[in-house]
DNA sequence: GGGGGATCTTGACGATGTCAAGTTTCGGAC
DNA sequence: GTCCGAAACTTGACATCGTCAAGATCCCCC
C-alpha cells in the first residue's frame, strides 16, 4: 500500500489539503491548460483528470457531466472578459462617455483575441449548460457594463433613450464578429497581421464615431429607428 | 445473399445508379439533416451513413475524415449563404448602394437564423479543414460579394476609398456578430421574439446609416481612421 | 466476357463519457 | 482516543465514436 502522498505529490501542487486538495478548481485550471495546449477538441475528461493526477472518474464527483465542467469554465471566462472590460474602461474618465463605449469594445476584442480558445468555448452553446444560472449570470454582467455605459452615453446626451437597446446590440455585435472572425482566420491577412490593438481601436473608435455623432446629429437620425 | 436492392431500397431513394447511387451527395444530405434534428454534436460518421444505408466505414471512400464530410458540407453552406445574400440584392436596384449593403445584411442574417446549426458548423475552425481550398473558395465568394456592394458605395460617393475595407470588415462584423449572439439565444429576450427580419433589418438600416451617411458627412470623419 | 478498380462491408482497435461498485480518507460523535 | 458515516477517489465495465485493415461485391472498359 503506497502513501497518497507519493502518489499524488506531483498532482497535488501547491494545495495539498487532503484527498487531493481542491480537485474542483484544479480541474478548470487542467482545462485551460488542455485548452490553450491541445484546442477545444482536445479537452478531454479522461485528459483533464489525468492532468489533475486523479482517475478517469474522478472529475464526476465535481461535475455531473462534461459540459458542467465546461460551464463552469466558460462562467470563470466570463468573469475574466467582464475583468478586462473593467480594466479598459478605468482607464477612461467618466466625463467621456463614448470614448468609454469605445474601452469596452477593446477590452473585449482584447480578451477575445488573447485568449481565443477560452473565448471560443464560451460560446460554444453546444457544448455548454445553455441555461445554467452561473453562466447566465455572468454572462449577463459582461452585457450589463456595455449596457451601462451606453445608459452614459445616453445621460451624456449622445443618444435617445429609445435607441440605446438599439446601440448596445449592434455595439455588442460588431465587437463580438469582429473577434470570432479574427480568431477564425476569415479576416484578410492584410488586416489581421497588424497590431492587435490598433483594429480593435480603429474598429470601436469607427463605431462610436458614426454610431453616436455630436448630438445635434444625433437627434437627426433618432427618430427612424425607435418607433414602437 | 439478398439482393443488394432489397438491402438498399429504403435509402437509395431518387438516385438508384448503382451500388448506392451518388453516396457522396447522400451522405452531404444526411449531414444536414442530423445535424437539424440533433444538433451539431449528433452528427457522427456513424449516424450520417446509417441515415444513408450503407455500412459504418463507408463514408471513409468518399471522405477521408469526419473533418473533410464536415468541411464539405460546410463549403456548401457558404454557397447558400452567397445564395441568401444574392437573393437579397436582386431585390435592390443598383442605383441605390447603400440600401443594397443593407441588403447583403439582411440577407445575411437572415440565412443565419434561418440556417443556425448549418450557419454554427461553417465556423467552427477545430472541426473543420481550414485551408480546405473549396471552403476557402466558397467563403471568399461570399465576403467577396459584400466587398463588392462596398466598392459600389465608395463609387457612388458615400464612402473613401481608403475606408473601404474597414467598414467592409465592420459591416460583416455586426451582421455575423448578431447572427452568432443571436442564435446563442445571447440577446435580450425581448429583442429576439420579435420578428426575425425586422431585428435585422433594423440593425442593418442603422449600421447603413450611420456608416454611410449622406456624403458631405462621410468626409467630416473619412480621414481619421484611413492613416497608412 | 473477363479483369481491374472503385465501392462497400465486416471486424477490430484505442479512446471517450458515463455508470456501478468497491476502496480510501476525512471529520465529528461518543 | 476511536469509530462510523459520508465524502472523495479508484477500478472496472459498457456503449459509442473515428479510423484502419482486410475481404466481398459490383460497375466500367478493353
Amino acid at each position: 500500500m503506497r502513501p497518497v502522498s507519493e502518489l499524488n505529490a506531483d498532482a497535488v501542487g501547491e494545495s495539498g489539503r487532503y484527498h487531493h486538495g481542491d480537485l474542483r478548481t484544479a480541474l478548470l485550471e487542467a482545462t485551460g491548460a488542455t485548452l490553450c495546449e491541445r484546442g477545444i477538441e482536445g479537452v478531454t475528461l479522461r485528459e483533464v483528470a489525468r492532468r489533475a493526477g486523479v482517475s478517469h472518474a474522478a472529475p464526476a464527483h465535481h461535475f455531473p457531466s462534461k459540459a458542467h465542467l465546461l460551464t463552469a469554465f466558460a462562467a470563470r471566462g466570463f468573469a475574466q472578459l467582464g475583468a478586462s472590460i473593467a480594466a479598459a474602461l478605468q482607464r477612461v474618465p467618466p466625463s467621456d462617455p463614448r470614448r468609454r463605449l469605445q474601452a469596452v469594445g477593446e477590452g473585449y476584442v482584447r480578451f477575445a483575441v488573447a485568449n481565443p480558445e477560452p473565448f471560443g468555448l464560451m460560446f460554444r452553446m453546444d457544448a455548454l449548460i445553455e441555461d445554467d444560472p452561473g453562466l447566465r449570470a455572468a454572462s449577463d454582467t459582461a452585457y450589463g457594463m456595455l449596457r451601462a455605459v451606453v445608459a452614459e452615453c445616453v445621460t451624456a446626451g449622445f443618444a435617445r433613450r429609445s435607441e440605446a437597446e438599439l446601440i448596445a446590440v449592434s455595439a455588442w455585435s460588431i465587437v463580438h464578429g469582429l473577434s470570432v472572425l479574427w480568431i477564425g482566420g476569415r479576416l484578410p491577412h492584410r488586416i489581421t497581421e497588424r497590431d492587435h490593438r490598433r483594429l480593435a481601436r480603429t474598429v470601436s473608435a469607427f463605431f462610436v464615431d458614426r454610431v453616436l455623432p455630436e448630438p445635434p446629429a444625433t437627434e437627426r437620425f433618432a427618430r427612424k429607428y425607435t418607433g414602437g
